[in-house]
RNA sequence: GGCGGAGUAGCUCAGUUGGUUAGAGCAGCGGAAUCAUAAUCCGCGUGUCGGGGGUUCAAGUCCCUCCUCCGCUACCA
């Protein structure tokens, strides 16, 4: 057995997240932990939320609510959609935990004793009107080089053009309108990544395994212009971790808090450190996942996020890992999604186009997503959502294929021979045939969920659940009825073994369903199969069972006119 | 502009280090079957592999060039 940590990007506490963001990294994920569970491994699934910065504080403002009560109420609402759409996080913590708190701090400590943090005094546009600091792109003004007169301080959207807030023309609070600005004198840290080069690209060039687009980005990155640069690690806010050294105050740094670039991967850490406080255990039931001189050095990590995350997570945490000279654990193994569009464009959270976790929950049952979302993952590169398709594809995948088939063994056993497994008979060349199919089948399926190939492993999976209709066809039970009743209970044993075998296999895409049909075959035996001849006799002649609910209903044309007409503008 | 990804059947996509007549699912057409959610199963592919040029006995695959789409570009997280 072994220990696998498993981390999703932590998703920005503002707003609920749209599909797109779901199949970049939590849903992918939570396939990958069920796959592990599934398989017998220990899993370590952690996910939160990113609760800091000023996004957070200038939507609390606007809801009239103090920033910690309305990041606490959103991190409830994302909880909820994540246990709605059956995302398995052993802890679903938020950065602005106590926990991680104290682990910002101490890496922040420890680097500044390795000499890796830097104290640069910079001048940023501060707002007397709003009462802050204005982040580059939170200031409006005309391009000096186009004129646009919306013109952000980080770019112009019109002509494209990299700015810096000093060069816009009139410049103006994004927030307030004011033009009360004031160009301020401020002091903050910087994190000398810069230091670090040589050992980051050491190690990257080690991930020979790791997809083209996760390495092709921290290179880049590596070695653009004059290679990696320092980053700044703080802001003049108010909600965040406040910068301390270790537990020691830190002269001249009062007032400020770390950034949430810095602060927010740390929580991958204290997430655990949460799920321990949690279940009343002591550090040592974390730092084993954490720390490889306290038993994580056996530990697989593997970490899932969207493509734009990825410089993050291959040079600034990593960073961050080493340059504190303590044994954490670095990561194994980095899976990076593109980007999945909406109907022709962009989903798009500041337009509302598209479809969000709230409203995919309310016309459909987690399963359907889940399954069009994983065996459409942006993986090779950006991906499509469109109606049609889905509609198309959760219809004849999941209705009928997969639930047709279990509805058609259940109720033609449930007529001929009642609601039991049925007696009698002997294995023959077809259903060897179907064994020995399965058999590969269920190789390559494991194969590609061990490489989370997760198109891959969506298209084997399904082809195991045609592989059933394909042996009940030439079976046909139907007709073996009539002379030889032995022969068709021999197929309807096999067959509705088979949809125990379908509900173990399929539980890491669709585990409502998977629950389901467990539930109808009456049947807690849930190992995953090593020998599929042995599995396919764990139900015994004269095991009862009943026939389920229908698993999937067909999504309609009208239904699927109506959501397309629904969601095609802005949510209201 | 720079970097990266993508361009293969009507649609969504596979195509390992270059090697027989370029594949799968869906859609479409024809058939079988009647247990089942009008479901299932079988058969059917004349594709300028984005355009052009080149290397090679052999190119979807390697090289050059051009076109289109997308992302990133370090203070959005």
């Amino acid at each position: 057995m072994a220990r696998v940590l498993i981390t999703s990007a932590i998703p920005y506490i503002n707003g609920i997240k749209h599909l797109g963001n779901l199949v970049g990294s939590q849903l992918p994920a939570d396939l990958y932990a069920r796959y592990m569970r599934g398989r017998g491994h220990e899993v370590m699934f952690l996910c939160a939320t990113d609760e800091h910065g000023t996004p957070a504080e200038l939507a609390a403002a606007k809801t009239g609510e103090p920033v910690d009560v309305y990041c606490a109420r959103m991190h409830g609402v994302q909880k909820e959609l994540s246990d709605g759409f059956a995302l398995s996080f052993d802890k679903f913590g938020r950065s602005s935990s106590p926990q991680n708190h104290v682990l910002t701090q101490h890496f922040a400590g420890r680097l500044a004793d390795a000499g890796l943090i830097g104290e640069v005094s910079e001048k940023q546009v501060y707002s007397h009107a709003d009462g802050r600091f204005l982040p580059d792109r939170y200031i409006e003004g005309t391009c000096p080089n186009c004129g646009y007169e919306k013109a952000r301080g980080d770019q112009c959207e019109n002509c494209t053009k990299q700015l810096d807030p000093t060069d816009l023309i009139d410049p103006r609070s994004a927030i307030s309108g004011s033009t009360d600005l004031e160009v301020r004198e401020t002091k903050h840290l910087y994190l000398k990544q810069s230091q670090m080069r040589g050992k980051l690209e050491a190690w990257i060039d080690s991930k020979t395994d790791w997809p083209i687009l996760t390495t092709s980005i921290a290179k880049k990155w590596l070695n653009d212009g004059d290679g990696l640069q320092d980053r700044g690690i703080t802001r003049d806010l108010h909600w965040g971790v406040p910068v301390k050294k270790g537990d020691a105050d830190w002269p001249g740094m009062e007032g400020k808090v770390f950034y949430v670039w810095f602060d927010a991967p740390i929580e991958y850490i204290a997430a655990a450190r949460e799920w321990a406080d949690e279940q009343g255990l002591d550090d040592s039931a974390w730092e084993r996942w954490w720390r490889t001189d306290r038993g994580a050095d056996d530990v697989r990590y593997v970490q899932f996020m969207g493509k734009d995350n990825v410089p993050f997570h291959t040079l600034s945490f990593p960073a961050t890992i080493m340059g504190s000279g303590e044994d954490w654990k670095l990561v194994d193994y980095i899976k990076s999604f593109n980007y999945l569009n909406y109907q022709g464009g962009q989903f798009s959270t500041s337009q509302g186009r598209g479809v969000f976790m709230d409203q995919a929950l309310e016309i459909l049952p987690a399963d359907y997503w889940r399954w069009w979302l994983l065996s459409h993952a942006p993986e090779s590169g950006d991906a499509e959502f469109t109606w049609e398709n889905f509609q198309m594809s959760v219809n004849k995948d999941l209705a009928d294929v997969l639930g047709n088939f279990v509805s058609r063994v259940t109720k033609f056993c449930r007529s001929k021979f009642g609601e039991e497994v049925p007696a009698g008979g002997e294995l023959g060349p077809m259903e060897t045939a179907l064994i020995d199919d399965l058999t590969a089948r269920i190789a390559r399926y494991q194969d590609h969920m061990e490489a989370i190939e997760v198109r891959k492993a969506a298209a084997e999976l399904r082809a195991i659940w045609v592989a059933g209709n394909e042996y009940l066809q030439s079976a046909a039970p139907w007709a073996a009825f009539k002379e030889d009743p032995a022969r068709a209970a021999v197929t309807v044993r096999l067959s509705l073994n088979l949809v125990r075998l379908y509900a173990i296999l399929s539980a890491p895409f669709i585990p409502e369903a998977s629950a389901t049909m467990l539930a109808a075959m009456k049947t807690e035996a849930t190992d995953w199969p090593d020998d599929i001849a042995g599995a396919l006799q764990t139900l015994p002649a004269g095991h009862a069972f009943e026939v389920p609910e229908m698993l999937f209903r067909k999504i309609t044309d009208e239904e699927r006119e109506d959501w397309q007409a629904r969601f095609a503008g802005v949510r209201s």
